[in-house]
DNA sequence: GCTTAAAATTTTAAGCTTGAAATAAATTTT
DNA sequence: AAAATTTATTTCAAGCTTAAAATTTTAAGC
């Protein structure tokens, strides 16, 4: 017995286990960004898109990156904006669009918060090898490739 | 170049990816359960929490199954209740406690969903075989030890 | 037995998120 | 060039989510 499983099954399974590992350890760093810095998980990962970013954003973009809706990046922004984090710019050329950057604050912010951070996840997978990680990723890969998830943020040429 | 890369940034990098590879997971399956079936990730959440438990289901047992606070467990439990998908019984022995679990009707509904999200979630990991979902299970684990997060709900020992 | 503390759930306020509708600007069609 | 379509963003309503406060009931200490 237990042997009978089909690979259906053993996928479904999967998913939920890791869809119950991956909310757990938001939990543990959203708890992490309340307690130490008093902010959250979304304008983190705002934060985040725009600081890796060279250069002003477009809010499509952004949205794009972080695969959230427009309506949501509107409101994280409108937020981060508040708060002196970041600032809206628009574009000459196109008045239909609107650049998102970090202000001098919110980069140096982000960057106080990213190292403790780098270093939370660090310890979340401490229990991970380089060889391990090299499986994670070639995992990750399949799956991203199976349903056309791709990682750059400019890729007009999906249609 | 490229090759220079800290075990605690790879890690970092890895959890970014997973995060993202998740997120668009979960979009196209609530795109799936909106279109199809006309309901949401969360009530299907909680209807597979309680399909699958073996009698009624402790309020905070299923808060603590899905990793949610108690009070959202409360929000989508009352929205599945007035849509007659389950209910709410009160335990005589202690009345403090509630607990809830699926009416027939949402028995039957979640049963008819269930089949076709497993095919959906098949399709979704269709390129990973055996092989590939054994070592899934054993990087999930890995993580999971280390952050302590069980799969059972029953665990009143962690103390 | 009374009081205090602990436990289970709900309520509340604030923020997050989506999908759809609205607005505004650019592009394409006629 | 005017009209129609497409594109970019915001607004909106509804639902999701959290953390904290409030409520209710049970358990523990005195």
């Amino acid at each position: 017995m237990m042997g009978e499983m089909t690979l259906s099954l053993r996928r479904l399974r999967a998913w939920l286990r890791l869809l119950r590992l991956v909310r757990g350890l938001e939990n543990q760093l959203r708890e992490f960004l309340r307690v130490d810095y008093n902010t959250t998980l979304p304008r983190f990962d705002v934060a985040a898109a725009l600081y890796r970013h060279d250069g002003p954003l477009k809010m499509s973009d952004l949205s794009k990156q972080l695969l959230v809706s427009n309506g949501n990046a509107t409101s994280v922004v409108d937020r981060l904006e508040k708060e002196g984090k970041a600032k809206r710019v628009p574009l000459k050329e196109d008045k239909r669009v609107v650049l998102v950057e970090l202000t001098t604050e919110g980069r140096e912010w982000f960057s106080e918060i990213a190292k403790s951070h780098e270093k939370q996840v660090n310890k979340i997978f401490s229990g991970l090898t380089d060889q391990d990680l090299d499986q994670l990723r070639d995992l990750i890969r399949i799956v991203e490739i199976t349903n056309r998830i791709t990682e750059s943020v400019n890729d007009e040429k999906n249609a």
